[in-house]
DNA sequence: CCTGATTGTGCACACGTGTGCATTCAACGA
DNA sequence: TCGTTGAATGCACACGTGTGCACAATCAGG
């Protein structure tokens, strides 16, 4: 017999629909629930008829592996936590879609956390420790970086994408925010504009702070020589509605407002765009050039065509999804900042 | 001492890091390590002293329930399984957004299945139920309503979102397609619009089919006075490009083509109106009239001022959650349709 | 002081899996 | 035939929690 401790009285009265374990395959198989076990896991020591035997009886009886108790008991689960606030964000949710599809081909789970409420961000990190998530990808900004350090104390690998600083232990991964803002500078600068302007939320992000500063430095030499000028532009949500009231608040003027106006964001620049049109009559890019980032689906519709640098969700998903997997995997990489290439897309708003 | 286990050989040696067990909160606070599972789950039979104690203790210690070990008991996680195919379509994005704020202000976590991989599909779902999940929410209309009765089976409630027919012991909530269907017919006929069209994908959705019929059925009496005309158009997929690519090619014809047209979904509307637009040089409302559904975020952008059909994603998110707690409370729903009322949004394109 | 009720805790078991170590067995060389 | 080796499998334990039941303690009423 088993060693394992048996079960009270229930001989066979089980429960209806009482689920399979691998208990229930040893038996019908003729084995023991270690070979099971090794079967499923594909454990090179099972002979090829066994596990072959193991492996139809297993399907025969709809058994599949528990994953809470194989995760119980090896310390990890297959779940890897996914940071974000909302869903709103047009980039970040093709990002989570990239990352959602291929964190399941490798044969782990996406478990969300949404810290959009600051109050219950804390808690709502903390929690998913208890569920032995394998890794996390922090996707947004707003939680503070120390968070992470609870993570790796737990020797949970972590992935933060498109923020600020270094973590001990931890990838950053960024898009090539420099190098996308001195395209934009480039290209408006060659476009004869001469009032030009930078869009970005007040305070700031982390990403469209840098995409800023590259901007302004790439025209520096030409705003010295006060063939140009410069403007920085401040709207108070970093979406549609706030490019929109931005739009309205600096582009009434039309002699003296800006003619060519850099967007931290797609988003932004969309309102930007609709507000100038729509609502100031101004002609894109006739009267107003404008250049987003990070090229957005709504980006390419024929409503906006708008021209932007790109940041490819799949390539920066097939990157954290490959940093994360090295780390749980037992890679002793360093702390490293990755950057992902840019690309400039021209379409019709410069 | 306890009459536990107790671990092999290591009193004061143990690891670094090592997480902190509702052992450690019963040794410090003086207590069984069941007294701590109470005080934790705040059961009434602990009296106010203790209960504050060990959770002071708790605290101090930095102990967090361990949910992996408690679902293993429990034989029940707190995970929500949410079926989805992509992040994709903007209002079922909305929708999750809603979903996962809900879930979580609920004390549950969201577990997202992609299954927009047809393949994938089958074991997507099933593995779905190796994590003990407490509920699943169906939004995706792929699944063959058949797999809802996996779960069923091991008594794990299901909730199936904007989608057909009827399922043994589930609640199946939809918005009030028929009504949509009607208010749009209504507002198209008040236009003076003379030849009408419903735009839907190639072989429907249910949503998309139901909508059609409710528009048709209540233009019918002015079709049969020959008052008016209606036509069937068709898009290749259910997204902007779709309905972009449904614009070139019905909207070529000027004097036959449809002048108003009803949408099945706000996205392939935005498609159909940029394509009249931009490449028909067709003026919305003047030449065609659209009306969409949905009322997503982009249909009250500047660029489109969308008229349409609203259903409100939170509150079908607040139904659905509303509807899974107490199935998972134990109480014995039997199965229902549940109807979210829609709104008639007037803006600019009609 | 005894009885019964009430309240608060502890003991022991169960949940389903992975894995180190021991064990079995067949093959093989001497 | 015996000892050795290697492959294949089984045993026993551990993971951290929830909970039925038993038990101790306190209290009220006679």
């Amino acid at each position: 017999m088993s060693g394992d401790r048996q079960k009270p009285g229930n001989g066979a009265e089980k429960k209806a629909h009482q689920v399979v374990t691998s208990a229930d395959v040893a038996r019908e198989a003729g084995v023991s629930r270690s070979t099971v076990s090794r079967c499923m896991a594909d454990d090179e020591r099972i002979s090829e008829a066994t596990r072959k035997r193991v492996q139809e009886t297993a399907a025969q009886l709809g058994y599949h592996v528990n994953k809470i108790a194989s995760s119980m008991n090896r310390r990890k689960s297959y779940l890897i936590g996914l940071v974000t606030s909302g869903l709103t964000d047009p980039f970040r949710i093709e990002f989570l879609d990239c990352l959602i599809s291929q964190i399941q081909q490798s044969g782990y789970r996406p478990l969300v956390i949404d810290v959009s409420d600051p109050d219950q961000m804390g808690i709502s990190m903390l929690n998913l420790l208890q569920y032995q998530v394998a890794g996390v990808v922090v996707t947004s900004g707003s939680p503070s970086p120390e968070v992470g350090t609870h993570y790796l104390k737990r020797n949970v690998p972590v992935v933060l994408v498109n923020r600020a600083g270094r973590l001990e232990g931890a990838d950053v991964i960024n898009c090539d925010n420099v190098h996308g803002g001195e395209l934009a500078a480039d290209m408006l600068l060659k476009s004869g504009k001469k009032r030009l302007g930078f869009l970005n939320v007040r305070g700031g992000t982390y990403s469209g702070n840098v995409r800023g500063e590259a901007f302004v430095s790439r025209i520096a030499p030409r705003l010295a020589d006060g063939e140009i000028s410069f403007t920085s532009l401040v709207c108070d949500s970093a979406d549609y509605d706030g490019g929109f009231h931005a739009g309205l608040k600096y582009l009434t003027d039309r002699e003296n407002a800006p003619d060519g106006i850099f967007c931290a964001k797609d988003h932004i620049a969309l309102g930007l765009m609709d507000a100038a049109r729509f609502e100031l009559g101004l002609k894109v890019p006739g009267d107003l050039a404008v250049i987003g980032f990070d090229d957005i689906a709504a980006a390419r519709q024929g409503a906006y065509q708008l021209t932007t640098v790109r940041q490819r969700a799949d390539q920066l998903a097939e990157m954290t999804v490959e940093r994360l997997r090295r780390r749980i995997g037992g890679d002793d990489l360093g702390d490293e900042r990755l950057v992902l290439p840019v690309e400039f897309i021209r379409r019709q708003t410069v």
